[in-house]
DNA sequence: CAGGATCCTGTATGATACTG
DNA sequence: CAGTATCATACAGGATCCTG
């Protein structure tokens, strides 16, 4: 189905919008990670949405799915040359969002798991 | 009702993820805007949805509403600081997606209604 | 002209149980 | 351990009509 735009935040807010991919994308940010270790480390996600969101980061060429062929499985995702670039505009982002939430809730009416950057 | 977030970057997909926030703060950017002739910018949106965004954003502290007391009724939407701010960002994300676009989809196999900044 | 009120629908997200 | 299958639900987005 052909999907059409107002602009190209558009597009990249479909790659990485949503409740979940921004949150993936950081971890992955690390290094390579495997399925289980990225369910521990993104707080409350579901094992489906887990699944369906590395999927289409895949399908949408940001990460990379290398699967070893071993008894347990073993499957492990990493970022690739443009699912990195993308780690700078997210940081971007981050810092306006916590200037934002520093000077729009001063009484921590909002909660932020994780923290900026690190 | 409290939110949580994972990090700060979903709080700035709240501000302007969806639909048509970020087409509407493109839009603002040039300068004030009436309600109507912004409806006639912002390609395919509707009345509704445009009153609803719009009080979105000025709840969120990125516009101002400024009503004139005439008949008939003139409304002009502006950005607030906190808006213009987001300028700079909405641009590195667009010339990003700008790139992603060009790379990804050569076939042109999106449209994108809106250029690249201007 | 600016905006409100209803009603409707697709899709994203979720809970849970299951398989190789 | 990694991934699937079902079923359920909430909400963003939309169509349409109405008012000062």
């Amino acid at each position: 189905m052909k999907k059409i735009y107002n602009n190209q935040v558009e597009v990249v807010l479909d790659l990485i919008g949503g409740k979940w991919k921004s949150e993936i994308i950081y971890h992955l940010g690390s290094g390579p990670i495997r399925t289980g270790e990225l369910k521990r480390l993104v707080t409350g996600i579901t094992q489906k949405m887990l699944i369906e969101k590395l999927k289409e980061l895949e399908k949408d060429g940001l990460i990379i799915r290398e699967a070893y062929n071993q008894v347990p499985p073993k499957v492990e995702y990493s970022l690739t040359n443009y699912g990195s670039s993308l780690k700078e505009i997210l940081r971007v982002v981050c810092d306006w969002g916590d200037d934002y939430i520093k000077n729009t809730y001063p009484e921590g009416q909002v909660t932020i798991l994780a923290h900026k950057h690190d």
